[in-house]
DNA sequence: TGGTTCGCTACACGATCGTGTAGTACGCTA
DNA sequence: TAGCGTACTACACGATCGTGTAGCGAACCA
């Protein structure tokens, strides 16, 4: 993602699809608008891409390359969370946003991720009754932060795509996963209700609400 | 979300909707596919909802008024979560890919749940510098989990919208919520990087990798 | 019993989609 | 200088999109 316009051709175009992707869904994006954000014809993208569906796993692979690679420069702690500088945090939200529109790469790397984060949690001392399950779910709601980048600019008051926001969202993810936000209590509670739901299976599967945050 | 063929047709192209909205994003679906799922003709289709925006915008409230129709039902306890029933999990996942792709609706339904939020978060023992950002990061991460369904389901493998596979993924963000996932040391060397990244404004802002799962 | 409304279908409309084809300008190598 | 591959544009193609219109049959009320 680079801001020069004295690039390739074919690197603008690549750059524009990221952020029309992003912006409005694979299926939402047209060739010909991609192609005019970039400059250049749609037939230019066609030549160069093959196809939309082409294009679009170029945008994967460039995305999934660049991100590994950003990571590689900065080893500095393991541990858990595994956001990006601001700068990566655009090709973080194209590549969810692409992995929920159905992209093989992004399912590769989602599986990928979940069997990684199984060897970092066998590291720790951390409690769970399923693995899998933790490190999948926890996975899950990490990119939902890049997912909602829209709605937390909107709740915060500034872009966190841009430093003072994404300094402000990290740390309240480093607040949020370094403590407990149940008491015991309260998990016990929500455990006994999980379980009663699932002893009433096949029978009737009432609505349940786990202890929560009263609105959503 | 009923499963009987003996509905309104209206209800019929409705709940076709929602799945096909869920599934293949709004602008994925056309009008035609969701009239055909339906069993009925597009031109119906128009008679009742008049646009394919309007189709979506009674799509969002439906959602949005069953969902709070099975939190009415029930209040066991509160505290932390807002997970539903698997009834509810579609119509969860409906509401936030929606959002995602800008529901007038959803967007005040979230900015509602950060407000509510954070007169919840008030309640608690929990420490943060910045309760809207923590509470709305929160909020983002459990949507995420609904958001990857598709991934989650991969995962486990098995539905996270059915009962086993949802109480598997429940169960685990209730252990995720239930104990500090960071240790103290690596929370504050986490804070401190932050504080290195934000003093380095309006400076080169080279990538950074939060304390983290390896590999994502 | 006649008229009006309502649920519903069939079909045609412009617009726009992804794709295909032809052709031009330029730089390379022989 | 002739030949050729590459970057690039212009334009036309079928398909499909959301939308518009006309009309049918049953229900309801006068």
């Amino acid at each position: 993602m680079s801001s020069d316009s004295d690039l390739t051709a074919r690197a603008r175009i690549r750059d524009a699809a990221i952020a029309l992707f992003t912006e409005r869904g694979i299926a939402g994006a047209t060739i010909r608008d991609i192609a005019q954000a970039a400059g250049v014809s749609s037939g230019l993208l066609r030549h160069h891409f093959g196809s939309k569906e082409g294009l679009r796993d170029a945008c994967d692979e460039f995305a999934l390359a660049r991100i590994t690679q950003l990571q590689m420069a900065f080893t500095e702690s393991q541990a858990l969370g595994g956001a990006l500088a601001p700068d990566a945090m655009a090709l973080q939200q194209y590549l969810v946003r692409s992995l929920m529109d159905g992209s093989p790469r992004g399912q590769a790397m989602f599986a990928a991720a979940v069997q990684g984060g199984e060897r970092w949690l066998a590291g720790t001392k951390l409690e769970t009754d399923d693995p899998r399950a933790f490190v999948a779910v926890l996975g899950a709601m990490k990119l939902g932060m890049f997912l909602m980048r829209d709605q937390l600019t909107a709740a915060l008051g500034e872009d966190v795509g841009e430093l003072p926001g994404y300094v402000r969202m990290i740390r309240a993810s480093l607040e949020i996963f370094s403590q407990p936000l149940l008491t015991p209590e309260q998990a016990e509670q929500g455990m006994k209700a999980l379980d009663r739901l699932r002893d009433s299976s096949t029978g009737e599967k009432g609505p349940w609400r786990m202890p929560s945050m009263p609105e959503d």
